[in-house]
DNA sequence: CTTGCACATGTACGGCTCTACATGTCAAGG
DNA sequence: CCTTGACATGTAGAGCCGTACATGTGCAAG
């Protein structure tokens, strides 16, 4: 459902293509709400079927601009001030955390300086993007702000996951006296699995 | 591909049936990989042919327990040691920050406030949680201190997007005079789109 | 004893998303 | 002129995911 209104929300700024979006996607947009180009030509399909955005102009080597109608802005706005929101997430690196009793200790420090170079690296990415806007190379429109706010989001989420595999790292927590003999001692039952 | 894994994981601390596993999935794994039992339900006799798990017994009420094979185990670790890691997140609140620009500063004010107050209130409730085995009450095993530096992994998420909600409700980024009326100066086009 | 609730497992279907494949166009450089 | 590469759009198919629907069981309270 997301990808439909993040393409009705890209297309508000105005007209542009299949590649425009697909593009815009991949670059800024790739850190909130990856997307193929696949499914954004199948959106854009079924968004004109629906009427909410209708073809603009067509270029050069079968380009298509599309261009959204009053019923697409205002679905886009209905989708904006709507109260359910859907606050979950799912980020593989995380899943693999709950796991990590499962690892060597060696291997484990390891994957962990990894991933916290990785957070930091994108995060730091993010950060120079930000900073073009925030220097106003993109001219300081309320459009602008606002994206800027959205970038913001995704920096802070890394930097908060780099942040994390230090302290995973650097707290003793894995560092298991005990690794790879029996029990160090009774340990309470799972809470969980009953049988 | 996650899920198969997470449950293999799951399915290493010990025999559990797809009614177990949904249960832990609904709650602390909920933060990290959210998965409905249909899901998990067919995902297991998937896993099952696949011989990466086997039936452990059967109890009343149809219960079924599964129990993990050597050939699951080693595809668990696999997983984790593996290389290739997809870093991407999907998050809905944040995508839609990107399109602030369309809301009313009101209405935005009002949601961006509420957001603040839902991130904070799911930190607080992870971090209650993550209390509970800070205390030792479900043991002090490898297993548990790697499940309670995954669930820091979601506190800190979420408490990031909780002050990036303050943040960005407290700049006046938002706050535009101009709003509802013509542009106030000459803005930069956008980025990308060209046409 | 019967009623309700938590237990326990599934099917069906539709929508979303990804990878791989396929096709053709225009512009620029050699 | 020919080749390369960016432009531009799609189809096919498979897998993942969620909602809705469906079914039956054991236990405990009244």
């Amino acid at each position: 459902m997301s990808l439909r209104h993040g393409l009705l929300g890209l297309l508000a700024e105005g007209p542009a293509s299949g590649y425009d979006l697909a593009r815009r996607f991949q670059e800024g947009l790739n850190s909130l709400w990856p997307a193929q180009h696949p499914q954004i030509y199948s959106e854009l399909s079924r968004l004109a079927s629906a009427g909410l955005i209708e073809v603009d102009s067509h270029g050069p080597r079968r380009r298509t601009a599309y261009r959204i109608t009053d019923a697409g802005l205002a679905e886009v706005k209905r989708w904006l001030a709507e109260d359910e929101i859907d606050y979950s997430f799912r980020m593989e690196p995380l899943l693999r955390s709950f796991f990590f009793w499962l690892m060597e200790p060696e291997d484990l420090k390891r994957r962990l300086a990894e991933e916290q170079q990785q957070f930091a690296a994108y995060a730091q990415t993010l950060r120079s993007f930000a900073g073009a806007k925030d220097r106003g190379e993109w001219g300081t429109s309320r459009r602008t702000r606002a994206q800027r706010i959205a970038v913001e989001a995704a920096i802070r989420v890394n930097e908060a996951l780099a942040e994390w595999a230090r302290w995973a790292e650097e707290t003793d927590l894995m560092a298991d006296e005990n690794f790879g003999r029996q029990p160090s001692g009774p340990d309470a039952p799972p809470p969980e699995p009953k049988e």
